[in-house]
DNA sequence: GCCCGCACTGGGAGCGCTCCCAGTGACGTG
DNA sequence: CACGTCACTGGGAGCGCTCCCAGTGCGGGC
């Protein structure tokens, strides 16, 4: 049988609500009392009930996060994977647990997360992926239930954490610009999200400082997958350019595959670099130049702010924007156009 | 303000009592009423207080999902992403909620889970990639909540969903002999684990069906990382080998990138195939021959069995497992002995 | 020596639900 | 017509905890 409190407090000779006190670190208890709680504690390996202490005090100690459904068949992007792994580290440090939310479709996403979120399980929400406009998030900005979206929203209020999208894309094109590229091609991602126009946006603004335009006939926009950088760099081989910005490693990496299919070598040929910084851009052939952005970080951001949003401490909404990080490597070592001059 | 039974009860004219039993389904309510009580509960948006439900229930409707530390490097692993998934789907099928616990070392292990599945927050666990002999599961098994293993466990009598390694990694080596290959090397997984170890002896006994041994030297021992697989290829091809079996796919695509390096052509020099069946051996240069494991639907059984056991169908410990498939690809499309011949 | 205040402790109330038992009224049977 | 039966409904009890208020005992000040 599972033990109470009750139960503690009479082998410890006090009562209950001493139990009660010790448990939770309160301070007015006589030390020597304390002690004698903690070593009962401790030899019956009592846990409290967690049902019961959240009736009352109306916390769970449970935050969700939450994936909408269209990123499912973009799973297998390393990113999801490190974001979770990162809002698991950021939950076990502030010993909240983590829910995770996943639906397959539409219908399941309406009927899901409104009975989670109301069903008062959960103490927050960190929503991340949505695409601009999504109803998501204003059905679960309409509950009162705390919120941190990871990336920038579109339209709403809400808290959020983002990485300086515009500030790596725009690092990214006056790389490009400054190692000699002529014509540079751009594999966007998708533009229904606020990373795909923030990129895009910050993209142009480096070629302007270089006194540069995008040539329209070279953006092809993807759909962060590596299929889809694939497709994307085959059109642009075709138009002809010297240099790729894809808006992701995964594109990046799908770029890469059609750069060899087609005998196009790079560096040599071309110049190709993405965005993010995951392990396999270090192992391709040739390795890429990314812009390397702190997932990890953002992860555990996100958790910080949502918890600080739970206990009152701070006011949605509230956002924190982390910096980004260009990292060379071989596939923009030299510049065709370098090369010739 | 929340609503409770009790409010949704006056608004409708019942008591607390009914609005519960309509809530739960329960038959014994005059339909007229039924549907006078639905309606308000249409209307206000009600939903039960889940911590005030399990509390008397017992109940709480989350399952956890543990995936050890030692696993964190890996987690770029698509398995895992994959698995996850899964568990996620079957979860919101059969209306539970999942949460996900990893820890980053072992002490945040030992400190973590024993507090998590003691707090009564949830109606079981399941447990995968553990080592062999790994303190966590005694952990578990030691106390009373219901326990599903993907994977096959070691020494304890827990209930497990697996799947076949050993008839994959046999039909891996009638193939590799099938198509000519003479000296086939291995690249193992971790033999700490139970997959490695039935990956290997499946492979070796694959091999004996067809007259043939493993050469000792020719088997080296990965850790399922793409480096660790790309090292052993290293080792393999300066001791000389046709043929290569690689554990998984992840360690496959490692090994290919060690055959490129060194100018060996697959699979006109080498025939290289892995096991798992993720997208990336689609895109490779060439495709990978793997033995396809059905990730999603490992998942789906494991959730499925341990439902089943928390409700007290299936006594523990039960046990599923899962087919694979050999699906063929460029990568042993010609053997090397084959073309000789 | 008395009283007040302080530090600590105990127990009642109640969180919102489910379970169970005791109604209540309609209906059928002897 | 009395009574038993059945279908349905209402409310008390209690899940294990926290919150709060009312003690209790001790020390210090007058």
């Amino acid at each position: 049988m599972r033990l109470k409190l009750e139960d503690i407090g009479r082998m410890a000779g006090v009562s209950r609500s001493t139990v009660s006190r010790v448990v939770n670190g309160e301070p007015s208890v006589r030390p020597e009392v304390r002690e004698r709680v903690e070593a009962v504690i401790r030899e019956t390996g009592y846990t409290p009930n967690a049902a019961a202490r959240s009736l009352v005090s109306n916390r769970t100690g449970v935050i969700g996060l939450v994936i909408p459904s269209r990123v499912h068949s973009l799973f297998e992007d390393p990113y999801f994977a490190r974001l979770i792994q990162g809002v698991t580290f950021g939950s076990n440090r502030a010993g909240v647990t983590l829910s995770l939310f996943l639906a397959q479709n539409e219908d399941e996403e309406r009927e899901l997360y409104p009975r989670v979120v109301e069903s008062g399980f959960i103490d927050g929400v960190i929503i991340t992926a949505t695409r601009m406009g999504d109803p998501l998030v204003e059905r679960m900005t309409s509950r009162q239930i705390p919120l941190v979206m990871v990336g920038r929203p579109d339209l709403h209020q809400v808290s959020y954490v983002d990485v300086d999208n515009r500030d790596g894309a725009r690092q990214a094109a006056r790389h490009l610009v400054d190692i000699g590229a002529d014509r540079i091609g751009v594999i966007g991602a998708p533009t229904n999200t606020t990373t795909g126009v923030d990129r895009l946006e910050g993209f142009i603004a480096g070629l302007q400082e270089r006194d540069r335009t995008l040539d329209p006939d070279l953006l092809v926009e993807g759909d962060f997958s590596e299929p889809s950088g694939h497709d994307a760099m085959q059109v642009l081989l075709d138009r002809g350019v010297d240099a790729v910005f894809a808006a992701s490693d995964t594109m990046a990496l799908g770029a890469l595959r059609a750069a060899h299919e087609h005998g196009v070598t790079v560096p040599d040929d071309l110049a190709l670099m993405g965005f993010d910084g995951f392990g396999a851009t270090t192992t391709s052939a040739p390795p890429l130049t990314t812009i390397e952005q702190p997932v990890a970080d953002t992860a555990a951001r996100a958790v910080e702010l949502l918890l600080s949003l739970v206990s009152g401490e701070v006011e949605a909404p509230t956002s924190v924007v982390l910096p980004v990080e260009l990292i060379e490597r071989t596939s923009t070592a030299r510049s065709p156009i370098r090369a010739e001059s």
